[in-house]
RNA sequence: GCCGCGGUGGCGGAAUUGGCAGACGCGAUGGACUCAAAAUCCAUUGGCCGCAAGGUCGUGUGGGUUCAACUCCCACCCGCGGCACCA
């Protein structure tokens, strides 16, 4: 074979100047395939591994533990990349440790073929994507298996073949049987142009993948799943579950629970009542209007009374044809058109209160209908400015001074007062005012005296407090806030309502301020950025601080209720109940989580087993007649109608009805593929069973998961159905576990060399077939445990330098073999058994970036020894057997000469005894610097230490002349001298 | 806007969970070997001051707690990911 020599190549052809990488890849070819040659090595015994079938798991092995570890179930998107190593080979490291610590371990693999780039392949190229997938699966298996993954290859299945579909069609009927599948009308993406269904895969930020024509909602019949009757037990099961945090606060949110009440609204001169749903019952008293969804159904109820019934049909038909990118722009202005003729009574204050209709509020959650209390919510507050609809402040901010709390036996005061944020004309700078006898800053305050509005007092305040004479605009805020303390001048309980003003100037005019106001204080400038440290009451209040910041003059927080009638100061909170009950509502829960969509209008997908008889209605296909195979059709786009292509097949889709044998037609939508990868990890337990889904022994034995590694993309979608699926078969009787995974782990993203994720537009796709020829699957699978820990948060560039150390290390461990010499005896008995240790204990924390550093040391150790004893290299060799396992089982079998697979070793055991030095390095700290070292025993005692350290010239320097004031031991680490702080020059 | 994650040398990352910041690897610089290069081996490698011994600053920013802070608390800035009018 001819060496690969860039150099020539370059001088030859220097237009075709190579990659600075493939050079230095191609550096380790020449010259070097008679060392370490890694396609030999890694040919030969993974052929012997496949022939012994070493990775099978048995199904039950008495003597060991059972450990179940998955990965989640790859696309046949044609082509391995990176990522799939990433995602395969770290997991496998983590199944090989386990079997070497004497588990049964499972690792199966198999293709989730089902989908949507099938099906594109076919209407663009013209392929049959049947054929294409299974041509994609036969390719990447060959690809797997270059991994030296120790996969248990028995156990392989494929969603699309009929034999698993059989059971994903069976499950479906068993949901349906149990109300748990239903058809409903329900929102579809709408190509105009292309007149066809698209999946939210092929809408890109609003547009038609296809043709980039703005993308509609369109209504279709579908069938949707009840994930929503397990949405409880989705969240409440989630605190029992091992898995880190943030992946639970995710699936937490998604479900969005939310505890408030249902309360009718009365429509005067009607019997009907229309219900809605609030978080906020306290505000009641505040809600001065009522908003409809457009989509609501009561609507068109009303056309009789409603006078501009035109209007409110156009603005429903226009909310309707509302495209995506219209709904989710940026700075959408709230719109609405108002119910004329009719009105609701607000059930609190029984007055008559304006309906509209306006399309931010949604029809899917809750009632779809609002009571809208703007003084208290941002949404409403922006759309009552705009209608120049009341706002009323219901809730005031409310706090006790916390220096100064109220005297139980003193007598309480009520006052009204008023407090200015006066505003620079130019500068983003407010007035905070210094009292001179007062440790305080504050904004100007004071009295409202009587028979003087807000208004006039504020504006007097701010004159004789500060001068300034010119007001742009005098604002008040939509609140009062409520405060309490104790004024000790006057020996009484204050109770204040304070009424805030943002008072803006026009400029700097100032009149001369009395000499009694300028012998109590000053007037000073300072960032609005302050107002949090100016006293009283603002900065107690973060929202409104942050509202003013804003100019959002909202206060959605709780406080005391106010403008409530006999509410009147009650705490919001415990208002809440007292008002549901005054009001007749009912307490109620909503969630975010909506039903489980799953009918997609394709071809390539699981057929859904229903016949739709028009007497008998929805039929479920009988068990006997399952599998319903899928067709095979030559055109597979969708109907202009939004039909899936399975329409067309029209011979499949008449049938007989299996209730009254009358004409039926079959479904013809296809499932989700996320339904086929809902139950895959219970097949992986018996997937050639002809007769069940899994036998239920074998489920037993195995589920629930021990460990689930995948991408943190399908936290909320993939990990939710499969949790609801395995719940809904829970309570079918069908598994015994009410959840699937016990423990799950995310992994990271590899980016491209230029630290951006990789993409083809780029160019900065990593080829590992290349890198796999050039260096070897070994070197691959280090140098990705290497780079970095195994987590959701580790997004790591591919470096080829980096894997060229990594190659290195494999080559100096390679050369070890060399200085082998027979004998049991270990030159450093510490760094060996703390190497033991620290692999052990990192890669089972999936820290293995680490676990490879510590064998790169010991390593680098041995390397320099003149001979190495055979038990430090077995050694070596099992720890990195995880890692590199075809070089490793090269070393053992063929140059140890062993007669049995590395892999089948057990994991070595270190002495606990030996991995403490005796003599440490102590760090001497003076006044927490590290002024010196020292070797010491761990064991001595304090008092030992002390005198050691002290007798340091390099301490002596530090503590001549001054007095030690404190000494700090911490044993075997740190010995820290604290020092009176040196007298300053005087 | 909300939720989550993160910010440490030229780069990927380490730090026994409050105890010598920068392990290990890459890169860089110098040297050995070589006609030369590659490969390999040896040495140095956070910044600044210094011939040196040594000193000093240093984990996004500002404050705090502590004998001691990358680690804990408060406020903020930046980056990434997800959700987005959820009443």
């Amino acid at each position: 074979m001819q060496n690969y020599n860039h150099q020539k190549i370059e001088k030859k052809w220097p237009h075709k100047k190579l990659s600075a990488d493939r050079q230095k890849e191609a550096g380790f070819l020449r010259g070097k395939q008679k060392e370490y040659d890694h396609k030999v090595i890694e040919r030969k015994w993974r052929r012997y591994w496949e022939n012994k079938k070493i990775y099978k798991a048995a199904d039950k092995n008495r003597s060991k533990q059972n450990f179940y570890t998955l990965v989640e179930i790859p696309y046949p998107s044609g082509n391995l990349h990176v990522g799939h190593w990433y995602a395969f080979s770290v997991p496998d490291i983590f199944a090989r440790y386990k079997r070497m610590w004497g588990m049964n371990v499972m690792f199966p693999i198999g293709f989730d073929a089902f989908g949507l780039p099938a099906e594109n392949a076919a209407i663009k190229r013209g392929l049959n994507p049947k054929k294409w997938t299974y041509d994609n699966i036969k390719y990447m298996e060959n690809q797997l298996r270059s991994m030296g993954a120790s996969f248990d290859w028995d156990r392989k299945i494929i969603t699309a073949d009929p034999e698993y579909y059989r059971w994903t069609q069976w499950m479906f009927l068993h949901l349906f049987k149990k109300n748990l599948a239903y058809q409903k009308e329900t929102q579809a993406n709408w190509c105009p142009s292309c007149k066809t269904v698209l999946a939210n895969e092929q809408v890109v930020s609003g547009r038609c993948e296809r043709c980039d024509s703005e993308v509609e909602k369109k209504n279709i019949l579908q069938w949707n799943l009840k994930i929503t009757d397990y949405a409880e037990q989705l969240l409440n099961d989630l605190d029992e579950l091992q898995w880190p945090e943030p992946i639970k606060e995710s699936q937490r949110n998604w479900i969005g629970k939310s505890e408030g009440a249902e309360i009718k609204f009365q429509i005067s001169n009607s019997k009907s009542q229309i219900p809605v749903f609030t978080t906020r019952p306290d505000t009641i008293f505040g809600a001065t209007y009522l908003v409809l969804s457009p989509e609501h159904e009561k609507i068109p109820n009303y056309n009789h009374q409603i006078t501009n019934w035109d209007e409110v049909i156009r603005y429903i038909e226009q909310s309707k044809k509302k495209t995506e990118i219209e709904r989710t722009a940026e700075n959408r202005e709230k719109t609405g058109v108002e119910l004329k003729g009719i009105k609701a009574i607000n059930p609190a204050t029984k007055e008559e209160i304006p309906i509209f209709v306006a399309d931010y509020v949604l029809s899917g959650y809750g009632t779809g209908a609002i009571m809208a209390v703007p003084a208290h919510d941002e949404r409403d507050l922006e759309f009552a400015k705009k209608y120049n609809l009341p706002i009323k402040q219901v809730i005031a901010p409310f706090f006790i001074d916390k220096d100064n709390p109220p005297k139980e036996e003193k007598k309480w005061s009520p006052r009204k007062a008023v407090q200015a944020v006066i505003k620079h004309p130019e500068k983003d700078e407010i007035v905070q005012i210094h009292w001179k006898k007062m440790p305080w800053k504050t904004l100007v305050i004071g009295g409202v005296e009587e028979g003087e509005s807000f208004e006039e007092a504020v504006i007097r305040e701010v004159r004789e407090e500060t001068g300034f004479k010119n007001f742009r605009k005098v604002e008040k805020l939509g609140w009062e806030i409520r405060s309490q303390f104790y004024a000790e001048h006057k020996d009484i309980n204050r109770d204040a309502h304070v009424q805030v003003f943002i008072v803006e100037l026009e400029d700097l005019e100032q009149d001369k301020l009395s000499e009694e106001e300028s012998e109590k204080h000053t007037v000073n400038w300072v960032p609005t950025s302050d107002l949090e440290k100016t006293f009283w009451p603002i900065s107690e209040l973060p929202e409104i601080v942050a509202n003013i910041k804003n100019r959002k003059y909202v206060f959605s927080g709780n406080g005391k209720l106010i403008n409530s009638s006999e509410f009147n100061d009650l705490d919001s909170e415990k208002a809440k109940d007292e008002i549901i009950k005054f009001v007749g509502g009912t307490k109620k829960t909503t969630y975010k989580l909506r039903d489980w969509g799953v009918s997609r209008q394709r071809y390539w997908g699981v057929p859904i087993p229903i016949i739709h008889c028009e007497k008998c209605g929805q039929v479920p296909v009988p068990d006997k007649d399952l599998p319903v195979k899928l067709p095979e059709i030559k055109d597979y786009l969708p109907r202009n109608d939004g039909k899936s292509p399975l329409a067309k097949a029209e011979k499949w889709v008449s049938v007989k009805c299996p209730n009254c044998k009358g004409k039926a037609e079959r479904e013809t939508d296809t499932l989700d593929t996320f339904v086929d990868s809902s139950w895959y990890f219970l097949r992986y337990t018996d997937p050639k069973n002809k007769k069940e889904f899994a036998d239920k022994k074998k489920m037993e034995d195995w589920m629930p998961v021990d460990f689930y590694s995948g991408g943190a993309e399908h936290n909320t979608m993939h990990l939710l159905y499969s949790r609801f699926w395995q719940k809904a078969l829970y309570d079918l009787g069908l598994v015994k576990d009410k959840e699937p995974y016990k423990m799950r782990m995310n992994r990271g993203l590899i980016l491209g060399p230029d630290g951006n994720k990789m993409s083809k537009s780029k160019g900065n796709v990593v080829d590992p077939d290349e890198i796999v020829r050039n260096l070897g699957a070994d070197t691959v699978r280090t140098y990705l445990s290497f780079i970095g820990p195994f987590n959701e948060t580790g997004h790591y560039p591919w470096s080829t330098d980096g894997i060229v150390g990594v190659r290195r290390f494999l080559e100096r461990v390679w050369k070890l073999r060399e200085k082998v010499t027979e004998g049991e005896n270990v030159k450093d008995e510490i760094l060996f058994n703390r190497t033991i240790k620290k692999v052990g204990e990192d890669i089972q924390s999936l820290k293995m970036n680490t676990a490879v550093s510590a064998l790169m040391i010991f390593t680098n150790a041995l390397a320099k020894q003149n001979t190495i004893s055979k038990k430090e290299f077995e050694t070596l060799l099992i720890l990195l057997a995880p890692f590199a396992p075809h070089l490793t089982e090269e070393l053992w079998q063929a140059v140890l000469k062993k007669k049995s697979s590395i892999h089948q070793e057990k994991w070595p055991k270190f002495n606990p005894k030996k991995i403490g030095r005796n003599m440490t390095t102590i760090a001497i700290q003076i006044n927490g610097k590290v002024r010196a070292v020292m070797e010491a025993e761990g064991q001595e005692s304090e008092e030992k230490i002390k005198e050691m350290a002290l007798s340091q010239e390099a301490v002596q320097k530090w503590i001549v002349g001054k007095e030690i004031k404190k000494v700090i031991y911490v044993k075997g680490k740190v010995l820290n001298i604290v020092l009176t702080p040196a007298p300053t020059f005087a």
